[in-house]
DNA sequence: GCGACAG
DNA sequence: ATCTTGTCGC
C-alpha cells in the first residue's frame, strides 16, 4: 500500500502532474453516472424511405483546440457545424484565443480544453473522456472521435490494427472494441478506402454507439470526419493569424 | 518492474 | 498537441 503510493508519487513527478489530479479523477468518477449511452434526441437520421415527422439530423458541430509552439499557453478554440443535406458546407464558425497554463495529462483532457470535442467518450480510462464530460456538463448530444487510442483494458493500437488486417475482417470496415473484461468502449472504423490507420469512435453522450458510426459514416470525406477536420484546419489558421498579430 | 497511455 | 520536405495520388 505504500509502496503503490510511492509508485504513483514517482510517475506523477516523471509527467509533472498536477496537485489537483485526485480531484478531477473525482469530479470524472461524479459526473460519468450522468452519462446516457443510448439514444436520447428528438431527431431522426436522414433515410431515403423514412416516413417518420420527426425533423431529420441536417446539422453536425465539432470542436477543437490547437497550440502555438512558440507559445505554448496560447490556444485557441473552435467551433464549427456542417450541414449534412448541402456537401457538408459550413455554416457556423466560432473562435476563442485564451491562454492555459494547466499541463496535459492523459486521461484528463477535460481538464484542459475545458468548453471546447475532439478526444474520446466512453473509450478512457475511467469511462469518461472529454467527449462524456462536455455532453453531461452542457446536456448536448455529443459523440467522442479519437485518432490514436488510449491503451486500456487489453486494448492497443497494434492489437487493433492486426484485427483491422485479419483476413476475416478484410471486408469490414468497423471493429468493435472489446476489453478483456468484456465491455465494448466504442468502435475502430477504417472511415476510408484503403486508410490503415482507423479512426477510434465512441459513445460521448445521449448517442449510442450504433448511431455514433451511422454519423461518423455520414460525415467522412477523409479519415477524420468533417467537423472535426475543419474545426482542427480552421482552429489551427485562426492562430497563426492572431498569433502574429499578437507578436507586433 | 517497465512500458504503454486521447489532445 | 507541434515541428518539418517532399512526395504520392486523384
Amino acid at each position: 500500500m505504500e509502496g503503490v503510493n510511492e509508485n504513483e508519487k514517482e510517475e506523477a513527478q516523471k509527467r509533472s502532474d498536477p496537485p489537483e489530479l485526485g480531484k478531477w479523477a473525482e469530479i470524472q468518477d461524479t459526473l460519468k453516472k450522468s452519462v446516457i449511452a443510448v439514444d436520447d434526441f428528438p431527431w431522426r437520421l436522414p433515410s431515403p424511405q423514412s416516413h417518420s415527422h420527426q425533423q431529420q439530423l441536417t446539422y453536425v458541430g465539432g470542436v477543437d483546440v490547437s497550440f502555438s509552439k512558440e507559445e505554448p499557453s496560447m490556444a485557441c478554440g473552435s467551433l464549427v457545424v456542417l450541414d449534412l443535406h448541402h456537401d457538408l458546407r459550413l455554416v457556423y464558425q466560432d473562435y476563442t484565443c485564451l491562454t492555459l497554463d494547466v499541463p496535459y495529462v492523459p486521461g484528463f483532457l477535460a481538464f484542459r480544453e475545458v468548453l471546447m470535442v475532439d478526444g474520446n467518450g466512453l473509450l478512457h480510462p475511467r469511462g469518461f473522456g472529454l467527449a462524456s464530460h462536455l455532453g453531461v456538463l452542457a446536456n448536448i448530444p455529443t459523440i467522442g472521435i479519437g485518432k490514436n487510442l488510449h491503451h486500456i483494458d487489453g486494448l492497443t493500437q497494434s492489437g487493433v490494427r492486426k484485427l483491422l488486417e485479419a483476413e476475416e475482417n478484410r471486408a469490414n470496415d468497423v471493429i468493435t472494441l472489446r476489453g478483456s473484461s468484456g465491455f465494448i468502449w466504442g468502435a475502430a472504423m477504417r472511415s476510408t478506402q484503403g486508410s490503415l490507420k482507423p479512426v477510434f469512435v465512441s459513445i460521448g453522450h445521449r448517442v449510442s454507439l450504433d448511431t455514433a458510426i451511422k454519423i461518423v459514416n455520414m460525415t467522412c470525406k477523409f479519415r477524420v470526419p468533417e467537423p472535426i477536420r475543419q474545426a482542427d484546419i480552421r482552429s489551427r489558421e485562426h492562430l497563426r493569424k492572431h498569433h502574429i498579430g499578437m507578436l507586433a
